[in-house]
DNA sequence: CCAGACGTTGTT
DNA sequence: GTCTGG
DNA sequence: CCAGACGTTGTT
DNA sequence: GTCTGG
């Protein structure tokens, strides 16, 4: 394999493990608040206004989503500008909430189907059982800090932190992960879940994985998310690979393989030589 | 028609 | 709910 | 994704 | 080895 995408220290310890699934964990330190700021979005879920940092949030958990809101007229232009509402969203109701990762149909007898809902391909999102009418009606962004992959080499299984640069500002930043959300009825109550779309990797992804997940330019958050949107075609257009040069990504330590560890360690860049072996 | 599945990934 | 298999 | 459990009985 | 929990 030609290594071309990522750093020649990074690339040396990259192997061929092509057989997970992707994007299984994930970093969000920026809070509710500030992401509805960045996004322009007007209403927060008061559940989720008491969110603190994650730095390694695994499936199966409650995690944080933007969706769009049915039936709520958008605030006109003056109103907006009186409510300091600016950004990509600015013109879409919306709302930040929360939602379990692992997207569970309304139709599920119980609740098992969700640890294989983790991830949606676009490329059958429109067609299969499960997915269909969430992605017809259901869209939302799942916002992020960073994403993590394991790598192996001669057995040796590393963590990477994966961040996308910010076209604003040019450094790694918040970003939208496409995703297509879904309500349960269940035994305790109303569930509502999320699967997060996979796409083709691009250059410095197919170093790692053969997917990766769909990250939305901001020009195109409003329309992945109107739910009167019904042009599947146009949807699935926005669903591709962002630019490489828009991805960094490096080694992390193995705090992060546990679920248990929450810390911003969990993001600190770590040697090549991590963990230390005894003769360095 | 009913019954049963309904997902991701890749299968080194 | 919606599709496939029988 | 990784870590960790992986059984039986029956149930204040 | 395989499944669940996080």
């Amino acid at each position: 394999m030609v290594l071309r995408n990522l750093p020649p220290p990074l690339a040396a310890m990259t192997g061929s493990g092509f057989n997970r699934p992707m994007c299984c964990r994930y970093h969000l330190s920026t809070s509710p608040v500030l992401i509805a700021e960045l996004f322009g979005v007007a209403t927060i879920a008061p559940a989720i206004r008491s969110w603190l940092p994650r730095y390694n949030i695994a499936p199966g958990q409650a995690c944080v989503m933007v969706r769009g809101l049915s039936g709520v007229a958008p605030p006109p232009p003056g109103l907006r500008q009186r409510g300091g509402l600016s950004g990509p969203l600015a013109s879409l109701p919306c709302e930040v909430a929360t939602a379990r990762w692992g997207l569970i149909p309304r139709w599920a007898a119980d609740e098992t189907i969700g640890v294989r809902t983790i991830n949606a391909g676009i490329e059958t999102a429109d067609s299969t059982p499960s997915l269909r009418e969430s992605f017809r009606t259901r869209r939302c962004v799942v916002p992020a800090d960073g994403f993590y992959e394991w790598t192996t080499t001669g057995g040796r299984k590393t963590p990477l932190w994966i961040g996308v640069v910010s076209e604003q500002t040019g450094t790694p930043g918040p970003f939208a992960m496409a995703g297509i959300w879904d309500r349960w009825e269940g035994p305790a109550g109303a569930v509502e879940t999320f699967s997060v779309l996979t796409c083709a990797p691009n250059s410095l992804m197919a170093e790692i994985h053969d997917r990766m997940p769909v990250i939305l330019a901001r020009e195109d958050y409003a329309a992945w998310m109107d739910p009167s949107n019904t042009d599947v075609a146009g949807l699935t257009r926005l669903c591709r690979a962002i630019a490489p040069e828009r991805m960094v990504a490096h080694p992390v330590g193995a705090l992060v393989n546990s679920p248990r560890h929450d810390s911003p360690r969990c993001l600190e860049p770590a040697s090549q030589m991590d963990p230390p072996t005894l003769f360095g």
